[in-house]
DNA sequence: TGCATAAACGAACGTTCGTTATATTATGTG
DNA sequence: CACATAATATAACGAACGTTCGTTTATGCA
């Protein structure tokens, strides 16, 4: 009972690794064999098929982005400081890269988007999910007063998305070097903008 | 000469097609003869390599880029109102969808930022020329006294990505039917953001 | 220790992959 | 029209694909 279970973890966890570089469409059943030193057939009967297979492995890494990024930053307490502890885990997940391949779920959002079947419809519910709660969570920054009320919780996050997704373009393809702080720059920006004016520092102009 | 050439063309046509919706790794000799009623040998001696094919196909993409997209834009007389119109037309073609696959650049970029390869190298040097082009585009917008003099092209460049990228998702994966309008939005907002503030109005807090 | 069951295996299935010879058909030029 | 060459097709290659089957090895409970 036991044995089964750890050998299917011990698959997915080099699964969502492989998927990482070569998308989900590029994990194949034999490489993935072949790197864990099992037969293909022994691991093809922990899935019982490759959309199987495809779909545990997205189900781990949305398990593993509630375990790194949604419980952690809902731990901070509510209203802005949570929105931003939950998108500053959001780039640190996204930075993520190596041991597990990188942002698998930003990646399949790109490689999925035209191709029906069970596992974009998860994929899809995973994405929704997920900017819900940011957008539950900018709503209850703009009630606690820490966001002006004209702030569109629906285009924060959208901007937010944006943040990630080109800091995954800039790092992982154009390989800049200066990815990361200015990502960080760019979140920092979109909430100093969101933020009520507490002091009502003059705008400068030119 | 001429027939030869021609083919060529509705090879990569077709393939270009094929490629926006299966990404550029999916995209098969095998399939891609069958939908165009060729022998995969007679195809395949257009390209001598699925690498060349893949190459052809994202080389004619860049192409079709620059003639929908930069050209157009270019003609715009130059500052604030050119850097418009080239983001303008960048959102346009982001949304083209259907006849031509979507956005076949902005899906290899997520597809490929991990495989190394000529095909690759090929698009990081489209996507750095074209960001370049921004970000020039943006430089000059300040010269001109468009936009305020601590407006950093770079971030403006990054943040005009995010919103493409984060539009992409939202209308292809999320099936957002607000997508065109809020990416519209975000954009007008990113530029309002950097214009020089001709008259001074008072900033509004909650 | 025995025994049912779970877990992994090896071999083979039919397809499709990219690629290579070799042959056949179009095309354009002298 | 003849002929060189370009364009496409046929046939086959070895490899890898996902999947199935029957068998063997390991595990955990009586």
């Amino acid at each position: 009972m036991t044995k089964g279970a750890d050998t299917r973890d011990r698959i997915i966890r080099e699964a969502e690794s492989l998927a990482g570089s070569l998308g989900l469409d590029g994990l194949t059943i034999g490489v993935l064999a072949g790197a864990l030193d099992l037969s293909k057939s022994g691991l093809f009967a922990h899935f019982g098929s490759r959309e199987g297979l495809q779909l545990a492995v997205l189900q781990r890494a949305a398990d593993r982005f509630d375990t790194d990024v949604l419980f952690p930053g809902l731990r901070a307490k509510s209203g802005e400081s949570r929105l931003r502890a939950l998108c500053d885990q959001w780039l640190a997940w996204e930075r993520t890269r190596g041991a597990h391949g990188g942002d698998l779920l930003a990646a399949a959002a790109f490689e999925l988007d035209d191709r029906p079947g069970l596992v974009r419809d998860y994929l899809v519910h995973v994405q929704q999910r997920w900017l819900a709660t940011l957008v539950t969570a900018c709503t209850i920054a703009i009630e606690h007063g820490h966001f002006r009320v004209d702030v569109d919780p629906d285009v924060f996050v959208r901007e937010a998305l944006g943040i990630v997704l080109a800091h995954r373009v800039a790092r992982r393809l154009l390989g800049d070097a200066l990815a990361d702080a200015r990502a960080d720059a760019a979140l920092e920006a979109l909430f100093a903008r969101a933020r009520a004016a507490a002091k009502p520092k003059k705008k400068r102009a030119a």
